[in-house]
DNA sequence: CGGTGACGTTAGTCGCCAATAACGTTATTG
DNA sequence: CAATAACGTTATTGGCGACTAACGTCACCG
């Protein structure tokens, strides 16, 4: 007699609005405390509702930080297929691949700390299919780079193009002595020197 | 009667190895399942002791965290002096620093991973600690970089010095298919075109 | 308006795991 | 070769926190 079905994939719009503030809180509490150390109590208060509340929007912790994961890649993934899809020179896409990845990290600076720290807490098919995901993502830079210069092997570009993240996603990391504007034109500039020989 | 006394600072030869045994046992196992995943029998068992064997050489479990970040600063921090205090150049000094950092990471990958994510799990006291620890070599660098190009503002000399750690740092995370020898000559090239406008 | 389902609450349960107690065992040392 | 301290073991405890149950409430739709 479990009278809590698992949460349903299109509920009310306040549903959906109360979902994305348990998102946002959620986001902003994990990647200053790390996922352990908030507790369901603390991202339910951070958006106005009580812990046990999630479970209506939620069906477990994890699935929290898995949406938000999604969340992340998708915007990602499409932000790249948009810039791929404009078809423009290699070198040109790659610019824009890298400004919009670093648009991202600026704006999400939190969302994107949870996202390299806490793969962990993640069930193994999850990871598995947020990494199939990135791995998308991935391929089309790498797909960019061999473009600019088909000599580079597959493998070393793909290196590269992983190295580079490493670099973008350091942005929460960084000490906010610097203004965005200027720490967006560093970033770039740094990326793809990178990025080519 | 609590006859447990805190761990003392000169254990005997034995014990040093078993500590030793337990802190490479941790970040192990720690790097690939997170901190709170694994127990502390986990880690004892792994360094072939119990669990509770642990207590007899650190205080608490996360001791053991904090011993691993202080082995990893001191072995980079120790590296970067040795480099500073040879006196060529500052282009010379960034490339020996940029490659003993490499070689550290390719050697101690699991190391590093912790060190990266697992922030978090520290009080507050050993955090600013370690931090304080880290920024100092973390000014090598950026004073070379700044002798280097003397019109270097000095917050924005520490953004690319922080930004480029992300970049050796993510080690860890690249996937294996390049060989060692490659990756080392790959990523001190990447890192001083980032570092060098 | 009544009733159906989405949304929320409060009060508990249950399992896990760090930390400790109390008790062996080795080994070093005067 | 005592004696003492370092090292390790097993068994227990204590608290914390995810998850559930059972019960309101509010909105929307016939």
């Amino acid at each position: 007699m479990e009278l809590t079905a698992p949460p349903r994939t299109p509920p009310t719009t306040r549903g959906q609005e109360r979902r994305e503030r348990l998102l946002n809180a959620a986001a902003e509490l994990v990647a200053t405390r790390g996922f352990h150390a908030v507790g369901v109590a603390d991202i339910g208060a951070a958006a106005g509702v009580t812990g046990a509340a999630i479970y209506r929007h939620f069906g477990t912790k994890t699935d929290v930080l898995v949406a938000l994961f999604d969340r992340v890649v998708d915007e990602l993934l499409d932000g790249a297929r948009q810039a791929a899809a404009a078809g423009r020179t290699p070198g040109d896409t790659l610019a824009t691949l890298v400004a919009a990845h670093v648009e991202f990290a600026l704006r999400d600076r939190s969302v994107l700390a949870v996202y390299g720290q806490e793969a962990h807490n993640l069930r193994p098919e999850d990871r598995r299919r947020l990494r199939r995901k990135q791995r998308r993502y991935v391929e089309i830079w790498r797909a960019q780079l061999v473009g600019l210069d088909p000599a580079l092997p597959e493998a070393r570009a793909l290196a590269r193009v992983e190295a580079v993240f490493g670099l973008l996603n350091s942005v929460p990391n960084l000490s906010p002595s610097v203004p965005d504007d200027e720490l967006r034109r560093e970033l770039c500039r740094m990326a793809l020197a990178a990025l080519t020989a």
